[in-house]
DNA sequence: CTTGGAGTGTCAACAAGACTGACATATTAT
DNA sequence: ATAATATGTCAGTCTTGTTGACACTCCAAG
């Protein structure tokens, strides 16, 4: 192929070879069974799997949150997010109160118990992510970051950026 | 809290509060649903799933590798990945033949149209990866790929590695 | 005030894809 | 010969997702 010689730099860095994508596509294959490992091993013993974390996760990141809004960010049907909540609810996690404006609404927040396992399922997940970091660098993190936020289907990048960012 | 003022710029840098890594978690968590969407669209169509896909990528990056080695990079039981393996065999997208040097080992290729799939899955992922590489540009692409590389179980790291590197 | 629609909960049925455990069959290695 | 390896298969279970149907509460528009 008449590939020119010469380009600036940033063009040509951007010349992306098959093997290339396929190699950072295997990377994000094996580093999210990485990123789960931890917190499966903790959820293996109870009763819970990794959508019963995936809901306190986000239930502690937006107390108050509403079914509604749960069932955006997650992504699935509420039948499928409410045998979770359920379970929750039942084994006294997760408090849902009835909104008093609209009182059709759910809100959702942790009990004291359920915000003990969301902070130990996070303390494992993040103790990863730190290491990760740290053994990357500053610059690495960044582009990290970048590249997975491309990445997101632009209507899940809206709730993402919605998220209380920690980068101040 | 009686953090230094002063320090070096690298160690600044990696001072890493909760928020900060909870973000990324976030990013990880919502990357990947992109990252997968567009495969599974076109496998929604078939009769096949996400555990076809991975078994088809690896079976077409390392031709003729053995049920046991496909085992140990997919993290399945020999179970789970037989079903998928018996369908496509069926199907007549991958082909099983009888090891000559070990008689017991049966090695994976893909046929004409295991290959021709494969292609297709492939195509739209890497169109993804490829847009996101562009849109965060080759310094990101460095970080992103060392903080994945970081965040792997080390003896799966072991099998990302043996995998052919498009950075040559 | 009635009616339509939105938000929620629940029941039932089903499917993919993971698991464990047990067992059969070749084949190779000791 | 015997043990270990590589594979395949049967049976059963679990988690997590799906559709479809239906009821209830509540808000808002007519």
């Amino acid at each position: 192929m008449s590939e020119p010689a010469n380009r600036n730099s940033g063009e040509s860095l951007l010349f992306l070879t098959d093997e290339q994508l396929r190699k950072g596509i295997e990377a994000m294959f094996f580093a999210y069974r990485g990123f789960t490992a931890d917190p499966d091993r903790i959820l293996a013993d109870m009763a819970y799997g990794r959508a019963h974390h995936r809901a306190i996760h986000f239930i502690r990141r937006s107390p108050g949150t509403t079914v509604n809004n749960l069932l955006t960010i997650l992504g699935v049907t509420k039948q499928s997010l409410n045998r979770v909540l359920r379970t929750l609810i039942e084994d006294g996690l997760v408090e849902s109160r009835v909104g008093r404006r609209d009182k059709r609404e759910r809100h959702l927040y942790l009990t004291e118990r359920g915000a003990d396992l969301e902070g130990q399922l996070s303390d494992a997940q993040r103790e990863r992510m730190r290491a990760a970091y740290r053994a990357a660098g500053p610059a690495a993190v960044a582009g990290f970051r970048q590249v997975l936020e491309a990445m997101m289907d632009p209507e899940i990048r809206h709730h993402y950026d919605r998220l209380k960012d920690g980068s101040s």
